[in-house]
DNA sequence: CTGAAAGCGCTAACAA
DNA sequence: TTGTTAGCGCTTTCAG
């Protein structure tokens, strides 16, 4: 931002006003041809470029919105800013992206750092931390002053706002449902971080599968660890000690590893342990064997909940019309189960 | 952006002047004690927070850079950006992030549209079609400006700015030196883009180690292919027809494709053929067997260029002190590859 | 110690 | 058709 030229500048070399030079530039009816002509020739030679930040300062419309993303080496979070970004740009609406690392003070720093001018919206996933803490003060903030905010994929009811979410219940219940009709009769649940109430909300889905098909769950088929090596461990230790022919994994990386561990114990996927991943990434797709999984639509959810965003900054929405949207799942079959002998 | 309080609208309040509200937000000397509790009070009571749009009019600096992303979904970009946010927020400065999309086009637009007073620099990886195109007028404009760049992982020699990268050629170098040493013979080398000079460089170190080694290099054992189904295709005919005890992948994905074809022929890893990948990603850690890799520091990567930039930005170098920055690689041992038996 | 005024780059109402 | 002026929210001389 050195030599940029102004409209000053252009004004001062032309001998005109700067609010003609304004007007040429805007292609006003109010000007000459002759004057726009010469004026909007000097500004492309000089390359003139009108300051973003006069614009938004003065429309007190940034047209950039802001995101929020937990965690940005999952590939469902990149996959769901690649459609926040499809459609903020075909919209001609900017967007500044931060990372909280599932942290609640980042989230908290950069929400209040945003909302000072910088950005007219937000579409943000809550961090995992904050979801523990329950604090939501920074969203009710920005909300009262009627900047909207689009929630997606982790939402939590005290937040009033639009939301996008997954329907985890049910694609919980569904893969498992899955595991039991191809024949898996000792399901076992990984999951991770405890705090997620996306995560509760599979293994509630999970058990609901399992109750509504009859079989009475079993604690130790349950595991609930976020640490990786803890995991391989406990993995392993509900091997040695259960019959275990079918695993749910709640997220992608664990059923990797699930897959890892069965590899290593020479268990045949799915001729012995069938697995279900969750979200349908790149690990699931790439690795030996692919994973059968809940495909999740991260794009779809992205492109959504910026669509939402937009249409409520562009006054399509009232700001006090709220809404959750959910995005349905679909279970993608690969070489991680058998196949269907039962058609449903 | 709506009910948000002004420094006027406080003053108005309080009864005094706008500078000395100014004055008195900002703790000078000048004001005197109580009439900035007073003031200070009233600020933190209704939430007072400065525009950053009128802050960055003012001081011709927004701290703020943009990040230029060919494709977030590459786990190597997405742990860069991770670098890059890390320094960035550290200095105070906030990240404007935008993915091109390996597109010429989008990069140009994202690069015009954020050149406007919007970011202060551009920390950047160039796309692979801008690469391809070898059109760099963009790039060239904006340093004209005298707005710096440092450019990540991808570059090209004819873009005069700072930049970070690795050594492709030594890695590869020694990558597949490690495949002989380890007893391959028949090295085979799956590459990626043909446009990306960088795979270039990975396919030069490859060559150059056979050489070195006294291994005839043969045609048949170098794989060009961008299309996903295709590779499986040649990597298949490749192993028909040709003897292979050894494949370097020169991406990430190539490694995965190639360690699920040769699990499919039920081929044994390591024992009958050996796989190192590049870039230490989510894959490599996670495949069945996890691979051994070239690990590439995308953090630091990013860590470095954002130092660079900041440094730059904060008149700590000269805009034209231009560096190129080498950052090595380690080749991680996993399960794919032999223990060496000749040390070296 | 406090305030008036100019200015960052631009737009828009109003005059000329 | 063109120019003057005020103002977006803030900082910063310079007077008072």
């Amino acid at each position: 931002m050195n030599k940029r030229i102004t409209i000053k500048q252009i004004a001062k070399a032309l001998g005109v006003s700067i609010s003609t030079v304004s007007k040429a530039l805007n292609d006003s009816y109010e000007i000459s041809d002759e004057t726009k002509a010469k004026i909007q020739e000097y500004a492309k030679l000089h390359k003139y470029k009108p300051n973003t930040l006069a614009l938004s300062l003065q429309n007190k419309k940034t047209k950039t919105i802001g995101i929020l993303i937990p965690n940005i080496l999952n590939y469902y979070f990149a996959r769901a800013l690649r459609g926040i970004e499809k459609v903020a740009t075909e919209k001609g609406y900017s967007i500044i992206t931060c990372i909280t690392n599932e942290s609640y003070e980042k989230e908290v720093e950069t929400m209040e750092m945003l909302s000072n001018g910088t950005i007219d919206g937000f579409v943000a996933c809550v961090s995992v931390e904050t979801l523990k803490l329950k604090k939501f003060d920074h969203f009710h903030d920005i909300l009262e002053e009627e900047t909207p905010i689009v929630l997606y994929d982790r939402a939590h009811k005290d937040i009033k706002c639009d939301k996008v979410v997954t329907d985890n219940i049910k694609s919980a219940y569904k893969a498992t449902r899955f595991l039991m009709k191809s024949g898996c009769k000792d399901i076992a649940i990984i999951s991770t971080s405890e705090g997620l109430n996306i995560n509760k909300f599979r293994i509630k889905g999970y058990l609901k599968a399992l109750t509504k098909y009859g079989v009475t769950p079993n604690e130790n088929l349950i595991i609930k660890q976020d640490n990786e090596i803890n995991l391989i461990e406990r993995i392993n230790n509900m091997l040695d000690n259960n019959k275990v022919d079918g695993i749910f994994s709640v997220d992608e990386v664990s059923g990797a590893i699930a897959t890892q561990v069965l590899n290593k114990r020479n268990v045949k996927i799915p001729e012995e342990v069938s697995i279900i991943g969750f979200t349908n990434g790149l690990l699931s797709r790439y690795g030996s064997p692919p994973l059968t999984s809940v495909n999740r639509f991260a794009h779809t959810t992205g492109e959504v909940a910026a669509t939402r965003l937009i249409d409520k900054l562009e006054g399509k929405i009232k700001f006090d019309d709220i809404k959750t949207e959910i995005i349905k799942t679909k279970l993608v079959e690969r070489e991680s189960t058998k196949k269907l002998f039962i058609k449903f």
